[in-house]
DNA sequence: ATCCTCCCCTAC
DNA sequence: TAAGGTAGGGGAGGAT
């Protein structure tokens, strides 16, 4: 459950805003004056007022009190009353960010965006014309970064700073009214406490140029950690098919398969870390507590212990307490302290703290043996999925299906489990399929077990959320909303031809199979076909030197994990995230918002011998000099070794590829097993007409665009003149700007207010567009879908969503297509870099309006121009010498045109995915 | 048709 | 502070 659940406080706010929306009322326009401005208004927040401190500091001085004082509501229906757009939430759609002031944190953020002074709308709007905004903006561009401001000190200076903080903070304090020890109890022992001007000091000794980075990085990466442990496991399953051998193995699942209907069980322990780390701190039960490296005792000079809500360390796991709060798996903690403060009045008669608890990977990696011991004796066959979960076939033990005896069997291995393992729980799902057994988990937990027959699948799965299904994730869940489908029960009705049209070939055949709680996968542990090493936290380089230094350390890593499997392979991958903005991304040095490179490559002549490690670093900087991404453009770097195949001793025989046919367990080699369930036959036989194809036809992927602070945006449509105006409700606002407001403006403001809270709201239709590389910034926010007409074909859904404006969207006035494309020629052929952000911005809105317009035809036609223009003119052709390499390179003046284009078509794709319900490449 | 490359998506 | 990895499924579109 929690997987799905990355959220944020954004997002929670930004659903709030959606409800608080429904209050909507109408306006006349007064004038056009904002028409160009997409703007936020920094500062508004709907976290529970009374416990919450926002960090704005400007929210102490609000309107309490004052009736003269106007607050940004006020400001923000005088600007859509201008025809200004109006955002909710901070997306990329947003041009210009209103603040009084900024916090330090803000700054940084905001560095590369237009933060500017409310003055600037009220000028405006006095002078009825648009000023020019870098007068009144807030940020003074000197496009500082962690490096650029470090290099601007120093290092005697630095380390004098160093040197004059007292060392006095070795130990951290634990909050006073802190009831319980043992609360990241490493902290006594960290002496370090840094300050902020050590921060930077701290990052540019521990990113990926500092010596023993990967060590470190891979010795403390949970996510690492848990991937490679279920490589691991496969491995300890084998080992236990080999101790202990099935009584019957295969017969009793070939008539399991083929006269009864199988029994399948998919057990999850709940809130694994979490409840690992409770087993041994009873007394902390009934708290909310969650895992993660952070102690989220605030920064630096800090050591009250309370903290400052800033932490971006991603929590692993909490307890279903802290979950009753909203926080979630994969949260940043920063987020989470919010969300269980802010219920403090409410629920709670004093604070409530979200208490942290450090990582404890071997006392989970015994609580996991346990678990697959335990699973391994009951069951005909155990699939691994992770270290929490598995999957087992208990066919064999039920004779008669639907008796109640599954839920007996399963009640004893919860049992099991909660003996061998010390206390933890497991939730266990039934079905006769390893979909329902998955659907069925999600109901049961925590701590329960859930059983949906065959009889009840129908049922059961007509009103499951799409989002519920195992493989509909972040994107598919947006695209499908933009065609209206939410349920299981609307995806029915999608015909199979329908489904693959839009999902694809495999995907529409699994989505129409799947809605209707079919299923018919067969257990199995596949084999590895692929081995590789990323790092996408704490790259920052400043030369092509500690580049290629790092993809040395990392194809040695790569290297060597590659040959601790036995397995050679001859196809090398190198991976790349190039930013896509300027400045640190929210999350600590974290990769922010990318773009995504690949480039590979199959050695000949290392085909079942393997790849040295000289040629493979070799191999992996040529490759990176193909990609050609400048060193300081770099956030991630990922090397992969694919086409694998047994390192056969005497080099002599079978080389077979990794095909998880044909692979008998008794002749393979240990890192090359592949353990399938069941037997070959009955595997290859179902499966043939279900996994074969890999056509083409349509592509429904999409690439998710968003700035990686902004973790929802909910998209309301462009606001034409005569559409509805999105006035939010007065609850929301808490700072005061108006207040310096001229006189004459302000009592604008009050008419305005008056008229706001009389008229009853209109509903406008907003929808969630969030979108990122990263979990952090994505949310299914189911409550934010549409409400439409249940009567018209799925079809037809999507153009409800849709706004017809009457002003068709315009690039300086021009909306024609010939006028716009000429005008996009124009400049791209004129402007050498450097390119202004404001022109880039604009062409962007531009873009977006057009999609959102339904206009995506010329929409992509302008994009071609653009793509070819930049070619044309600011590309030079770099011929390959290599015969393999088919692709032509591209380089570009560093300006960056390119970068343009990249932000273009990120802008291109995710509007396509609402809009159109995700056919970037149809049309 | 099929294969290959460069992506995107999903799950934990 | 903070450690946003990893493997597989699969789609689009070009090369063969
Ligand atoms: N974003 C995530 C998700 C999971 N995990 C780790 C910690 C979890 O404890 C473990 C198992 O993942 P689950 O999805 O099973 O989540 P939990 O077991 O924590 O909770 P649930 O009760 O929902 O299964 O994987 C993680 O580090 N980061
Ligand atoms: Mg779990
Ligand atoms: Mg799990």
């Amino acid at each position: 459950m929690a997987y799905q659940g990355f959220g944020e406080y954004m997002a929670l706010k930004a659903a709030k805003q959606q409800k608080q929306n429904s209050t909507d009322t109408k306006w006349q326009l007064q004038s056009e004056v904002l028409r160009p401005v997409t703007l936020w208004f920094d500062g508004i927040h709907n976290i529970n007022t009374a416990t919450y401190n926002h960090t704005n500091n400007n929210s102490n001085n609000s309107d309490n009190g004052n009736p003269n004082n106007l607050s940004a509501l006020d400001l923000k229906a005088l600007c859509l009353s201008h025809a200004a757009t109006v955002c909710d939430s901070l997306s990329l759609r947003v041009s210009h960010i209103i603040a009084l002031s900024l916090t330090e944190r803000k700054m940084d953020l905001w560095r590369n965006r237009r933060v500017v002074h409310p003055d600037w709308l009220l000028q405006s709007i006095a002078k009825a014309k648009l000023l020019p905004w870098q007068q009144f903006g807030l940020i003074q561009r000197a496009n500082a970064s962690l490096f650029n401001t470090k290099a601007l000190v120093s290092i005697e200076h630095e380390s004098k700073l160093l040197q004059q903080q007292p060392q006095q903070q070795h130990q951290h304090q634990q909050p006073p009214q802190q009831k319980h020890p043992r609360i990241h109890s490493t902290s006594a022992k960290n002496p370090s406490n840094p300050t902020p001007r050590e921060s930077t000091e701290w990052a540019a000794k521990n990113v990926a140029t500092a010596s023993g980075f990967l060590e470190k990085y891979y010795g403390s990466s949970r996510l690492s950690k848990i991937s490679n442990w279920k490589s691991d496991l496969k491995e300890f399953v084998l080992e236990l098919d080999l101790t202990y051998p099935k009584v019957k193995p295969p017969s009793t699942t070939i008539k399991s398969k083929t006269s009864h209907s199988s029994t399948i069980m998919h057990v999850d322990m709940d809130c694994f870390f979490a409840s690992v780390a409770l087993r041994d701190r009873p007394e902390i039960q009934h708290l909310p507590v969650a895992i993660c490296h952070s102690k989220g005792t605030g920064n630096s000079g800090n050591n009250t212990g309370i903290s400052d809500f800033t932490s971006t360390s991603e929590i692993a796991s909490c307890n279903y307490v802290a979950r009753s709060y909203g926080v979630k798996n994969g949260m940043f903690l920063g987020t989470a302290q919010k969300l269980v403060a802010s219920f403090q009045g409410q629920q709670q008669q004093h604070s409530m703290r979200l208490i942290t608890l450090p990582y404890e990977f071997e006392k989970y990696d015994s609580v996991s043996r346990s678990l697959y011991t335990i699973l391994h004796t009951v069951s005909d066959e155990l699939m691994v999925v992770s270290c929490d979960e598995a999957y087992i076939d208990v066919s064999s033990q039920v004779i008669h299906p639907g008796s109640g005896r599954e839920i007996e069997i399963a009640e004893q291995i919860r049992e099991s489990i909660r003996c061998e393992s010390g206390g933890c729980r497991a939730s266990i799902g039934i079905g006769e399929s390893m979909l329902t057994a998955r659907v069925a988990t999600k109901k049961a937990k925590p701590d329960g077990v859930y059983h949906i027959s065959s009889e009840s699948a129908a049922f059961e799965f007509s009103k499951l959320g799409v989002q519920d299904l195992p493989g509909v994730g972040y994107a598919l869940t947006k695209q499908m909303a933009g065609l209206g489908i939410n349920s299981c029960g609307d995806l029915m009705k999608l015909s199979l031809t329908e489904c693959k049209k839009r999902f694809g070939e495999a995907n529409g055949l699994k989505l129409h199979q799947f809605c209707r709680g079919i299923d018919k996968r067969p257990l199995e542990n596949k084999a590895r076909q692929s081995i590789g090493a990323e790092v996408n936290w704490g790259v920052r380089f400043q030369s092509i030197t500690e580049v290629h230094a790092f993809l040395s350390e990392l194809s040695q890593e790569v290297h060597t994990r590659l040959n601790k499997t036995g397995l050679v392979g001859n196809h090398v991958t190198l991976k790349v995230k190039k930013k896509l903005y300027d400045g640190e991304p929210a999350k600590f040095l974290g990769c922010g918002e990318c773009v995504d490179l690949s480039k590979s490559k199959t050695i000949d002549g290392a085909a079942n011998v393997g790849i040295d490690l000289d040629v493979l670093v070799r191999e992996v900087l040529m490759l990176y000099r193909d990609i050609s991404v400048a060193p300081e453009d770099l956030r991630g770097v990922g090397i992969h070794i694919g086409k694998l195949t047994a390192k056969s001793a005497a080099m002599k025989g079978r080389q077979k590829t990794l095909l998880n046919f044909g692979v008998k367990r008794s002749a393979d080699a240990a890192g090359l097993l592949s353990n399938h369930i069941g037997n070959g036959y009955n595997r290859e036989e179902v499966n043939e007409e279900e996994l074969e194809p890999r056509r083409k036809i349509l592509r429904n992927s999409n690439n998710p665009w968003a700035v990686d602070d902004l973790p929802v945006i909910p998209l309301q449509p462009a606001i034409s003149s005569s559409s509805t105006l999105v006035f939010p409700s007065s609850s929301q606002i808490d700072w005061s700007m108006v207040e310096h407001l001229p006189r004459d403006i302000r009592e604008e403001l009050f008419a305005l207010r008056k008229k706001s809270t009389k008229n009853a709201g209109s509903s406008s239709s907003t929808f969630a567009v969030a979108s990122s590389n990263h979990p952090q910034n994505r949310q299914l926010n189911s409550k934010q879908t549409y409400q439409h007409a249940s009567t018209g074909a799925p079809s037809d859904y999507s153009k409800n969503l849709k706004r017809v404006s009457d002003e068709p969207p315009s690039l300086i006035g021009k909306t024609a297509f010939s006028d716009v494309n000429c005008l996009l020629k124009q400049w791209i052929k004129a402007s050498s870099s450097p390119l202004t952000r404001t022109d880039t911005d604009l062409v962007r809105i531009y873009f977006r309006a057009l999609v959102q317009n339904w206009e995506g035809e010329k929409c992509l036609c302008l994009l071609k121009t653009i793509v070819d223009a930049v070619e044309e003119y600011h590309g030079k052709r770099e011929r390959k010498g290599k015969q393999a390499v088919c692709n032509e390179g591209w380089l570009y003046d560093r300006g960056d045109w390119k970068h343009v284009v990249d932000l273009l078509t990120k802008d291109v794709n995710d509007e396509f995915l609402v809009c159109y319900g995700g056919n970037f490449k149809k049309h």
